[in-house]
DNA sequence: GAATATTTTTAGACTTGTCTAAAAAGTGGT
DNA sequence: ACCACTTTTTAGACAAGTCTAAAAATATTC
């Protein structure tokens, strides 16, 4: 990789990984509303970013990654996920308290750093949220899950992943004991408001279908 | 500490302080050519600095650092004190090899990312080099030590530390088994270029003046 | 298929941090 | 005290990354 990106580059090229999911058409408006900036600063990056060979532009169209893009994203989601393992696993930092010094940490340039961490937090999987940290070559294999929404009355599951990185929401599954690894009932859904009625540990809880959504279960 | 400077700006004040050594007073041309930018740079970088109560300067006159500038400057050394540690402990580097990467560390923003680091560490007293890290309140007491060059034939001395980030300079000295904590006899000084001889675990070695003057000891 | 609405891009401005070249201030020698 | 020299500052330019406002292209709707 003997290209290198600035840090607002990369944080431009790791959201469009995010939106495409590594591979679809993107628009400039769904960029700017997520990286919360103007819709004419994601236009000027996304030339940028076209000109350095990441991304597939066509002006008035959308564009998509390269590969070159495609890879350097998936570096970047490494760093990020390695960051955050290791201010869970050895600084006792809880989930919801790491995504913003991963942001910040994954911008150190070296691959080394990355690899040595790796190692000394002996090879890790998945990072704390439960997402799927790729290897050295970028290559990571999604688990096989399903959304909490999707069960039916009466089964049995295990969260494997929340999908979203907000500190409040992350706080409140930890505040009702739902973390990763945690085995569930799926008991009933309400019909008013779709929230979803989970048995955990023996007790009841409910969380409404915003939180539901996040939340991905094995069988 | 609620103000917060770019990461060039902590470059700068962190230059400023190795240079004049947390008091004195200063030049914009040593500043210039340590950071080898044109002196106009620094002149900018000096006149921000002392509007935000950084540096009490005057116009054609030099710089010093306030007591907020000083205290600024202190939590950066900190900073890039214990992630070289961590480095060394934790991930195998080398005591030449950790000064790039500690320069990107430290400018991450959290203090309390700091003080776990400081825990998870056992609060090391002493970097790899064997410089003091400052504690959370930016206490730090420097080691009673000796330059190399200041012995007289016969005596024995244990090295403290070294004053120089030199990659290479480290590294010649691993090379000739000199480290933190080498004892050593002083056995001569060689008049032509006031090289020095030492005697390390029983064998004869010759350093440059050059690096002798690097090195401090205790006896 | 033309009018309207939406999205995207361009144009021009601002900040940070850098540069070179030239002007201003300070220093030293006789 | 003046001339020569050094140091420092100013002036003006440039690149990156951002913005607002306006123009251009595309989409939608009747």
């Amino acid at each position: 990789m003997s290209i290198q990106l600035s840090q607002a580059e990369e944080n431009y090229l790791k959201t469009v990984y995010k939106l495409s999911g590594g591979s679809g058409s993107i628009q400039t408006n769904a960029i700017a509303k997520e990286m919360k900036t103007a819709a004419a600063s994601a236009t000027d990056m996304v030339k940028r970013l076209a000109e350095k060979g990441m991304l597939n532009y066509v002006r008035y169209k959308g564009f998509s990654l390269t590969k070159l893009g495609s890879e350097y994203a998936t570096t970047l989601i490494r760093k990020h996920r390695i960051w955050e393992t290791f201010l869970v696993d050895k600084l006792d930092y809880k989930w919801d308290e790491v995504h913003e010094l991963a942001e910040q940490l994954e911008h150190v340039r070296s691959h080394d750093l990355i690899d040595r961490l790796d190692a000394f937090l002996d090879f890790p999987k998945y990072d704390p949220h439960g997402d799927p940290i790729p290897n050295a070559d970028g290559k990571y294999k999604l688990r096989a899950s399903v959304q909490l929404t999707n069960l039916r009355k009466g089964m049995k599951a295990a969260v494997v992943s929340v999908k979203k990185d907000s500190k409040s929401l992350l706080n409140f599954l930890d505040d009702v004991g739902i973390s990763i690894g945690t085995e569930l009932i799926y008991m009933d859904k309400i019909e008013f408001d779709e929230s979803v009625k989970l048995n955990i540990r023996g007790q009841n809880i409910v969380v409404s279908k915003q939180v539901a959504d996040c939340i991905l279960v094995k069988l």
